[in-house]
DNA sequence: CTGGAAATGTTACTTTATAACAATGCATTT
DNA sequence: AAATGCATTGTTATAAAGTAACATTTCCAG
């Protein structure tokens, strides 16, 4: 209720080049502190660091592009590194899987629900977290007439969004 | 209208161990030749070969499976010939790719319409194509809502399947 | 039966991800 | 502080998934 940028029920919100980042940044960096602590998890130096990196924009990011950023000149960061870390994010639901795109963004949902859909623009490359309950229900409710139990559910919509459509 | 073991809308199924399968393959196949023919696309005996190996369970199969059974000791098959193999009968609509694991499937949905969603049975491994109007819809309205275009949706849903439930 | 396009073969490589074990860090008990 | 033990990270190696580029073959139209 209290802030107007938190995705609520039913949005979803694409950033463009211009908005105040830092904000996003902070956002989830105080929201994974928050939930670690409350959790007794270790958000460490090299878990923070991915943290960040995927925070740089709202882009999915490959992990190999996280590891090269991650190494420089002096010092080679490994693949098992950077996928552990993912992992943890993932476990703590700080950061989503891309799957079609074999990729990763942060998560923008609130604390628990997670019916999340993604939508991933062709164009820019900009992905937006939607919480879409309509679609959650219907989801549900076709799975359940096929006699199906939905334990996890994967919605990853291409197409255009809304910035690079007004071009 | 005639056929009452043809997918239709909203309804998905699950075959189990004990169906005639032989028929699910004849289906598929006879579908392919058919769809070759009116589009003058070359049902070739390498992609035809890997349709059939696709189909010989309701599953989603790797690709490197696909390659493992295309082998033999005497000769073996190359990556790019599955992946060819793979692109031409997805073009024409007749394999989807299961992005959540990175595995193929035959299409059992009818011809034009398509927009599929995948349930996949986490204990069995079956998957079944579902054409969920009320989901298309959804899906279509809250995109709507968000401003953004789809051009494209991807939908798998992991769970429990009928079969696997009664047990 | 031949010229050209489509399909497949072949080699090499890129990208994505994990297994297995070693070393280090860090928190708690004694 | 030393000892214990587990979580984290480092390291090496390799698996799994996919593609680029060029050579060869197939096959159909003329």
């Amino acid at each position: 209720m209290a802030n107007r940028k938190t995705l609520s029920g039913g949005s979803a919100a694409f950033h463009g080049t211009r908005h105040a980042h830092a904000r996003c940044v902070g956002r989830a960096l105080g929201r994974a502190e928050e939930l670690c602590r409350q959790r007794g998890a270790r958000l460490t130096y090299m878990r923070r660091r991915v943290l960040e990196l995927i925070w740089d924009s709202h882009k999915a990011v490959k992990a190999y592009d996280l590891l090269d950023r991650l190494s420089d000149s002096e010092k080679s960061v490994r693949p098992p590194t950077v996928y552990r870390a993912l992992e943890f994010l993932m476990v703590h639901g700080l950061v989503h899987r891309v799957d079609s795109l074999n990729a990763f963004v942060g998560c923008s949902g609130s604390d628990e629900q997670h019916n999340a859909q993604f939508l991933i623009c062709q164009e820019c490359g900009e992905v937006s977290e939607m919480d879409g309950a309509m679609i959650g229900q219907a989801v549900a409710r076709q799975a359940a007439e096929a006699g199906f139990n939905v334990r996890r559910q994967m919605v990853e919509l291409h197409g255009e969004c809304p910035g690079c459509a007004a071009k």
